[in-house]
RNA sequence: GGUCCCAUCGUCUAGUGGUUAGGACACCAGGUUUUCAUCCUGGUAACCGGGGUUCGAUUCCCCGUGGGAUCACCA
């Protein structure tokens, strides 16, 4: 059997959109589903358009992602170039060929001319389509032509009439007109090939067997299974993917906030949750012979790899939805070893207390390892670190003393208990102050006391940290130690 | 506008010619807790409309409606 090879083939014009994320993904979880090779190429046919850099970015991000390709523009393969602007020897060659077979022809309208064109059919209702002027030029005038030094275009021939049937492995077959195809440019007037020609040949050349890119490129279908007919090549499976939508309905667009996998790194998201949420997107784990279990959802890549099956990619749009991404995150982060929890917000931190003056560096790894820890239940992205944490690395507390009241009992009634707490707390020494001998003393103190527990431990959580919410007393004053913990438990006190 | 794609809770989805239409996120309630969060338990919530086909349609077909994509020498 052939073997299974799928690509990711994306143009170098900047960042890597959310959306092409989970293009990404298919197409690996095609082919590593089967065993198959997944390869990189990079379509810069558009020097317009290119971004310098952007592919160096591109290479970056997959490798944070963790996404490995067998074949590509650095790491080389038995296929390559894999990039579009080093195989011009490869199209040449191949267009000379389709012009040969009589089913490409060269055109010599202007720019100017088809713009004219197309104006007056859009004036006159009309599809916008070009005339096919060039498509009946004799050798002779072409050649002719050529001498004289005018520019030209390569355009593919179409079938003048009947009916073209495609096959989309998820939506079946879908059938076209071949009236309504244009004489598409396959060779622009500057020598090199559009997507349309470049993608056909490289993916031919690249033996992919399951050609994989979003729904937008549909309308174009037929025109590229003509051409895998015009050279008489085997057609590829084709694999159309449903379009990603906002909240709102419309496509993922920059107005409405993070597009880019750059940008939901930064704000703190991890690899895992990005990719856990992306596939949840337009495929579903779930299997009629089994039980619905609890929790299913949450997959590794490799997991999803193991049961994915790409017959079971849906045809419909789907929307993003930032809170379940958020709940994958949540999770993740839940799941972060320590050391590993410390290594990802340990940059946010850092530009967070830069951002406040203080110095990171004055803090030991091992505070930094319990300050983070103890948040880590709370925290949704990483780059909610700093905020979170920041009361552990202040010198003073900025307080509202109104905020020590609770419940029945006013502030006054609270600083009155704060004291009480003191006289305990200092009877504590540094070596039992930690977590579970503050909470057993405070606890069977308040108990044989008969204190209402809430009337001591809220006003003492909110003095040492100024804050309504924040991880449990006990848990800050071992971190930010006795003296330190002590002073803030006075000075509110006061 | 032409062409094409799509249509199950708010969102992602499972599923079936006869089901109490299942799960996840979100939401709500209760429990745990010193707060928030976590965690546990429970709950609200869906088959776009109209015609067929059929003993019976959410499921199959057609037509609407709605959403989306596309109509370049960009990909």
């Amino acid at each position: 059997m052939k073997k299974v090879r799928t690509r990711f083939a994306p143009s170098p014009t900047g960042y890597l959109h959310i959306g092409s994320l989970r293009t990404i993904l298919f197409a690996y979880l095609i082919s590593k589903s089967q065993d198959g090779d997944f390869l990189l190429r990079i379509e810069d046919t558009d020097q317009k358009r290119y971004v310098k850099g952007s592919v160096e970015k591109l290479i970056e991000i997959l490798n944070w992602l963790g996404i490995k390709y067998d074949e590509g523009p650095e790491i080389g393969g038995d296929y390559g170039p894999y990039i579009q602007s080093e195989r011009q020897d490869i199209y040449d060659k191949y267009i000379k060929k389709l012009l040969e077979k009589g089913e490409a022809y060269h055109c010599f309208c202007s720019a100017e001319r088809l713009t004219e064109l197309r104006e007056a059919q859009q004036k006159d209702k009309l599809p916008p389509r070009y005339d096919r002027a060039c498509r009946g030029l004799s050798r002779e005038k072409v050649e002719k032509r050529i001498q004289a030094g005018e520019k030209y275009t390569i355009r593919q021939k179409m079938p003048l009439e009947g009916e073209i049937k495609v096959h989309d492995e998820l939506r079946g077959d879908i059938i076209f007109k071949a009236a309504e195809l244009e004489d598409h440019v396959l060779i622009k007037s500057n020598g090199i090939p559009t997507y349309q020609f470049a993608s056909v040949v490289d993916d031919h050349l690249m033996e992919i067997s399951h050609v994989t890119r979003a729904e937008e490129w549909i309308p174009s279908f037929p025109k590229n299974v003509l051409l895998y007919k015009a050279f008489n090549w085997e057609i590829p499976k084709f694999i159309h993917l449903p379009v990603v939508l906002n909240k709102g309905g419309g496509k993922l667009s920059k107005r409405q906030g993070d597009v880019t996998v750059e940008d939901f790194k930064n704000k703190g998201y991890l690899r895992q949750a990005l990719i856990n949420f992306n596939v949840l997107l337009g495929w579903s784990p779930y299997d009629k012979d089994k039980k619905n279990d609890k929790n299913v959802e949450i997959l590794s890549l490799d997991e999803v790899t193991q049961i994915f099956d790409y017959k079971k990619i849906n045809t419909s749009p789907a929307v993003f939805d930032q809170d379940k991404l958020d709940f994958f995150n949540a999770h993740y982060i839940k799941a972060l070893n320590d050391d590993d929890l410390l290594k990802n917000c340990l940059p946010y931190l850092k530009t967070y207390l830069e951002e406040k003056n203080i110095n990171i560096k004055n803090f030991d790894k091992n505070f930094l390892l319990k300050v983070v820890r103890v948040e880590k239940e709370r925290m949704k992205k990483l780059s909610e670190i700093g905020e979170m944490t920041e009361f552990f690395f202040l010198d003073k507390l900025e307080l509202d003393k109104e905020m020590l009241a609770w419940k029945k009992i006013t502030k006054d009634d609270a600083q009155v208990n704060l004291k009480k707490l003191i006289v305990v707390l200092e009877k504590i020494s540094e070596n039992d102050w930690n977590k579970e001998h503050l909470e057993t003393t405070i606890i069977e103190y308040l108990k044989t006391n008969e204190y209402k527990i809430g009337e001591y431990l809220w006003p003492m959580r909110v003095s040492l940290c100024a804050r309504k919410n924040s991880p449990g007393p006990f848990e800050i004053a071992e971190i930010l130690g006795k003296n330190k913990s002590i002073n803030r438990i006075k000075e509110a006190s006061k």
